[in-house]
DNA sequence: GTCTATAGTGGGATAGAC
DNA sequence: GTCTATCCCACTATAGAC
């Protein structure tokens, strides 16, 4: 069928787009990512890119709702036998490797405008909403386990999570070349899971 | 002396102008502040303000230069006594103390041009290495009197420090309202130092 | 040293040919 | 649905009168 390898065709070219717009992101922030600089480097006209994705809103909200998707799937792939704290430092572990690997964005906390059209846009907080929901499960879980401590609340551990994927000390310590990937995954996850005392 | 008079009415403005950089640093970032914004928030004329500051990006250098001038006159008002853990603490609820009062910045962190423009500017970074290395030596101080785990290295916990001072999360828990500002400091400084894992 | 006015430019978005 | 060319606005920075 012509229509479908069409189709085909067209879904690899917005695929491309949205992993150039990830890479961007992740290196220059959505305020300075340039309309541009994705289609240069995708390989295509400006004009061409509009007739994939209407405003650089809808471009960055394409790239993170994957990202969250993948997010979902990589929950859903951990074995059910897996207690919710581990399961807690599984998923930050797996977001900072792949921000390490290069391909992933600074997420909204870079940019105020961002955020708010984020808001806007139905499809990414349809997805946003069961990320949060599924964090919020496991937290709860992790507290009924007796995990967890009485000091931190629920949304402050949520939240942290969130932003501890996106930290700059990731870049930081990259920058610093010190650490290598998984030293870094190790310490940021101890970090945040357990804190920086020593245990008495 | 009308001089010395004169003076100090240029040294007010100024101050006034840096007053207005850190409330929209805070608000809409480097990148979306503009120097119209600025202008209006001190309500001068934009060609007054280049007399003052010749570019956005020295601006921005004043504003941020100022907050850690704050901060190594915060550090040398703790009683000598105090231990080094306690000190780290104190400084850490200081600066989110500070970023709930609106005042303060998002920091370097959010725009990565303005990063770059930091590192050539002197005057900022002779103040931010004389920062740094007082974190470096009360971490140093801490870990010899064995407060600190050895699961995280000096950098991850003083890029750490960093980064949760100008952490989102906070913003996230502000618009929630669930917390009241105290709370937040508290909740993100038990987060931070002692994790979230109950103590065993 | 303050103002108004404007130069110059970069970037989001669109038009129109093919 | 891809390209080239261009519009147009917003923003940094400067000129020049007072």
């Amino acid at each position: 069928m012509r229509i479908s390898f069409k189709k085909q065709q067209f879904d690899a070219r917005e695929e491309a787009i949205i992993d150039a717009v990830n890479h961007l992101l992740s290196e220059k922030g959505f305020d300075l990512m340039t309309m541009d600089d994705v289609a240069d480097r995708v390989g295509i006209a400006k004009g061409s890119l509009y007739k994939h994705f209407s405003s650089k809103e809808k471009l960055a909200a394409a790239a993170l709702t994957r990202l969250l998707t993948a997010t979902l799937e990589e929950l859903d792939s951990i074995p059910g036998e897996t207690s919710a704290i581990d399961q807690l430092k599984h998923i930050l572990a797996w977001s900072l490797r792949l921000r390490l690997k290069g391909g992933v964005p600074h997420l909204p906390s870079t940019s105020i405008s961002l955020q708010r059209s984020l808001m806007l846009n139905l499809s990414y907080m349809t997805v946003a909403l069961r990320v949060n929901k599924r964090f919020y499960a496991l937290v709860a879980q992790a507290r009924k386990d007796g995990a967890l401590t009485d000091e931190v609340p629920d949304d402050v551990l949520v939240f942290t999570l969130y932003s501890r994927a996106c930290d700059p000390t990731v870049d930081f310590l990259l920058r610093d070349n010190k650490l290598n990937h998984e030293q870094i995954i190790a310490a940021m996850v101890h970090a945040t899971m357990g804190g920086f005392l020593a245990r008495s």
